[in-house]
DNA sequence: GATGAATGAGCGTTCATTCAT
DNA sequence: GATGAATGAACGCTCATTCAT
């Protein structure tokens, strides 16, 4: 692996264990095996280095949503939704490490980049509110839904993702995996027609 | 405001917003208005400053949630369950910013005390767990809700309970408070008998 | 034992057994009983307790000193010397831990004192050296001494008297006290008539 | 010189001249010429510093000795002693700061590292011990000493280099060193043979 | 006489960063 | 591309001391 991607994997690692105040320089230079200021052949500066995994992450995050809800018609839409749950808390495509690193980022910024960060996700959130919303305006057309308006379907859509990516975060995902079923089957249960 | 308290309701706001590490000393003694050393007078140190904090809120949430499902008899099941939701999510009687400092502290602990923090906070979950067992039992037996198995109940409302925890925090608590009824209503659905 | 005497036996044990800079205020409070800010009551400052301390010691060591050497006629010349030689390692009547005090303050006074602490016990010296002089004379005269330069003895028998001192600090005085009447015999063999 | 060897020199220095606890790190920075911090691209931490200073200088005494007493068979018994003698004071070969470092952190050293000091010096006077035994078993053999019980000749040996290191840091090695062979004479009156 | 609260000075140490090599 | 050496800023914390109570 070259030395740029290994302080960028190590330095998620990190990030997403400790939190950026919490990480030293020298700790991901220790991690990927060289000197501190070495570091800076790599990159420019502590933020920057945050911010582009934090870009990154976002994409690829955004990328496996989108790929998730999209899948091809021969999966049914609870199917979809339960990917894009699964996706979420990063039991799915993207590593889990990536996925805490993600949602730190999100609930708790580094101070001095909230405003940088949420205005990002926004866009991002803004997307996916889309995506669902054709899902559901769908399920409700097609009466796989009870008829509730999308918007309330959205909202409670994103607080279960919340809750999931919590529950993996704080439970461990092999642990979590296992309720993560169940969870689903109620949710689905409040707003699948009968 | 006797100056301990100060210190404590400064500090609780500056770990909230912007954590553990990413809090000196200093910025607490200047919010309080006196110098950094000054505040060895009241305190023995950041570690156990937080410690003492992290401990009285949480004994503080976990009596809040006590009292909200041991209501009087004369509240439905679902409105003591929904009030354990609201309360959760600090929008109820613990000050959203002590319910912010409270589930950063449990989500992201500073990393040499993850340990001591979740471990305390175990025994808080299987009390609350303790409780909603009992709820969500008479609710079965008496048909208020669907015969599921009570560990797949807890295990959704926990789940429900994090994502509006983090939903909160993230739109704020006033525009989440609105959206919160409806979420409820789909989740309630999810689980109600017909 | 009224307060300002218990501060002032605290801070002799303390500052012999970690020195001055080693020592702090809160500390000799705390064995006292006291908050730091109460010595103050009983001191004017540390440099101040400190220099006190010395001079309240260095007096008491040197009338000692003075006492054993003028002991009464019926004790002979050697018994005499050997007095002082025990009398200056703290085994005698000066306690051991005073002994300590005094001999770290001389050998490796604070920084800031040295000059005062060491102009102070040049007088003293001068006053035993002249004390030992005339007993040294005296034996050269009567013939228990060989006849060696008064000078001379004196400076053996000072340098014996350190030694002695370091030895009982480092090998605790009860430990040293059993090897001294053994070192004092060579030493004597060495400057007495055959 | 290069930075970390005057780093050890003057730090050297500060220790044997005020002690560990009276000297501050900004102060050894300051008489290198750098700044603070920039001392930690060239030590672990004061404590470290400290004590690998004082192995180097232990070790390095040790050896002195061992060379003095094991000194070629054309030295006489009693300048073999002497030269022990005046190696300990510092006078020899040893630098008179480095033999004063040495004293200090024995007689008195820093009170968290007392423990780890004596132990090792320990074994360094174990050795010096056996040195001197032999020395002394071979002279009361073969009549160049009187017929005294070897401990007490080591016992008295000791003290007296004690007696003559304090002395030297006392008068200064200049001053001191026009005494030493007088005393060393009466010294050697008391233990050699008729 | 004792204390809680405060403070300026200073401590040992870590941080992100720079720069010559 | 990597490093040793350095640094200004800041950290958590202790110190001797003051002062109102």
């Amino acid at each position: 692996m070259p030395p740029s991607q290994t302080i960028k994997s190590e330095a998620i690692r990190l990030f997403a264990l400790q939190g950026y105040d919490g990480t030293a320089l020298s700790e991901i230079a220790k991690a990927v095996g060289i000197k501190t200021p070495s570091l800076y052949a790599h990159i420019d500066s502590k933020e920057t280095l945050f911010m582009e995994l934090f870009d990154d992450i976002a994409r690829e995050h955004t990328e496996h949503l989108r790929v998730a809800i999209e899948a091809a018609g021969h999966s049914s839409l609870e199917e979809r939704l339960f990917a894009v749950i699964r996706e979420s808390c990063g039991d799915y495509t993207l590593s889990e490490v990536k996925s805490t690193f993600l949602k730190r980022s999100l609930f708790f910024p580094p101070a001095y980049m909230r405003k940088e960060i949420q205005g990002r996700f926004l866009e991002a959130e803004q997307s996916l509110r889309g995506l669902l919303s054709s899902l559901f305006e769908e399920g409700v057309a097609d009466g796989t839904l009870r008829s509730i308006d999308v918007e309330q379907l959205i909202a409670s859509f994103l607080c279960l993702m919340d809750g999931t990516f919590i529950q993996t975060h704080y439970y461990g995902a092999e642990e979590f995996g296992k309720r993560l079923p169940d969870i689903w089957k109620l949710y689905w249960a409040g707003i699948a027609a009968q």
